[in-house]
DNA sequence: ATAATACATTACTGTATGGTAATGTTTTGC
DNA sequence: GCAAAACATTACCATACAGTAATGTATTAT
């Protein structure tokens, strides 16, 4: 009943395979829709079509054509202005979580090989 | 079929009532069932009980008894550490929106802070 | 003790939707 | 030109679930 702004990215997210396309679209970039099947043996195909036809719908997801396969990438734009808002309310409780989630991103690359930055301090928040 | 870790969450922020009333719990604090369901009119009571048992089962919100009221509370721990392991996936595509979404928390506290804070200098940390 | 309040619980219902199957539409390969 | 490949689209089905209504259970008030 009540519309909010984020309200199709929650019901998009809501299912388990389409957050696994989200997935593997992050990982493995763009990827058609025959490669993207290939990863579900249990589901046919024009069912991930239909998915990717909501995804798209829904801005998430952008895609072109290449002959006759389509390549599905992700739209992190989309996906970011869509959640943020609403994340931005609890931001207070998500300090915590969020600090953690970045001094592990920042782990990882400092272990990608690039420099020691770990004298790197973050600003504290509250 | 695929059951992901933080599936519960994602199919619990998927329901805009659900949503609602995690906000409400947010900006208002504590509320009993009877507080929240007066903030939907147009649905009844008992529905609102249902969702917050659901809330309850996933471990969002918690219930104290208090005579014959139930007062339920957010339990932000439970939402940042469903959420935080699938935001993470993203976190290259998040920075740049968590960054704004940090400025904006940080500009928020400043402008309703106490007026003698004004001149008041977060430590600088390199 | 009785009634009313505040929820919880159960049973029921209508609808939304994930999934399949079948068909349609381009594009490529031969 | 013909067949197959790669998707899109449509129709259909079965289940999940949000919402209501009715009932149950403590707790407070009188």
């Amino acid at each position: 009943m009540m519309s909010c702004d984020s309200d199709v990215l929650f019901r998009i997210l809501a299912d388990p395979t389409r957050r696994l396309i989200l997935d593997l679209l992050a990982e493995r970039g763009p990827l058609t829709v025959g490669q993207l099947a290939s990863e579900f043996p249990d589901l046919v195909a024009s069912g991930i079509s239909k998915h990717l036809m909501s995804l798209r719908a829904a801005g998430v997801v952008s895609a072109t054509r290449r002959g006759r396969q389509q390549i599905y990438q992700l739209e992190p734009d989309a996906l970011a202005a869509g959640l943020t808002p609403w994340i931005a309310k609890y931001e207070q409780y998500w300090s915590a979580a969020l600090e953690r989630l970045r001094d592990l991103a920042q782990e990882d690359r400092a272990k990608d090989g690039h420099t020691s930055r770990k004298n790197i301090r973050r600003k504290r928040v509250k």
